[in-house]
DNA sequence: CAAACGATTTTCT
DNA sequence: GAAAATCGTTTGG
């Protein structure tokens, strides 16, 4: 299978890569074992213009440093000292710009993912959430900054294009202190896909 | 140096 | 439907 190249990240349209990330494939490979799914829900954190990305406004810190980075490196961060959520930086260096991966769909690892989230049986609760696939997936904080032309997380098309018209958009979730920036349309899933998560419905 | 809080999920009422 | 869990980062003294 083919890996996403370094090109397709650093383009300057973060929303355009948001909605051709849908139907592609996130690769880990860890503890020897790999593990991947299509990725079926994201949302787009476009720079210093939008009130709800970490770095709004060129809001420079030790976390969100990853994101001044140059496009198609891991930003992962931890969130309420429970979740790790994963992102994918995006643009050239110095504009913040990144897409949060919030659901997939297993593909490979089915085992250790199960292992990984404490399940007995595959359910749709199994990578439908940001904190969920990172965890089933065996993503931490360790890996931000990271490559995604390494040898331990990277992405790879997908067998299936997605067609426009399968594609939905929506408002994010849990960035209501955005005020107007919330209600922008930047968060994308494939239309009908039972694990784009369902924490709040579009 | 100390205190408050968050791009979430689970569990209990 | 509401509240707790839990810790690194951010902000204020």
């Amino acid at each position: 299978m083919k890996v996403i190249p370094q090109n397709f990240y650093t383009r300057n349209d973060t929303i355009a890569i948001a909605k051709e990330l849908l139907g592609k494939v996130i690769v880990t490979e860890l503890d020897g074992v790999r593990c991947s799914g299509i990725i079926v829900e994201t949302e787009a954190y476009a720079g210093p213009e939008d009130r709800a990305c970490h770095a709004f406004g060129f809001k420079h810190t030790t976390r969100t440093a990853p994101m001044f980075l140059d496009g198609g490196v891991a930003y992962v961060y931890l969130i309420y000292g429970i979740y790790h959520l994963f992102n994918i930086v995006t643009n050239v260096a110095g504009q913040p710009h990144a897409v949060l991966i919030r659901a997939i769909e297993p593909l490979e690892g089915l085992e250790q993912m199960l292992l990984r989230r404490k399940l007995s049986s595959i359910s749709p609760r199994l990578c439908a959430g940001p904190g969920l696939l990172s965890q089933a997936l065996g993503i931490t904080t360790a890996h931000t900054r990271l490559s995604l032309q390494g040898a331990t997380i990277w992405l790879e098309e997908g067998k299936t294009k997605i067609p426009n018209n399968d594609i939905v958009a929506g408002t994010r979730v849990g960035v209501a202190y955005a005020g107007n920036d919330a209600l922008l349309p930047y968060r994308f899933s494939i239309k009908g896909n039972k694990w784009v998560s369902k924490a709040k419905g579009l």
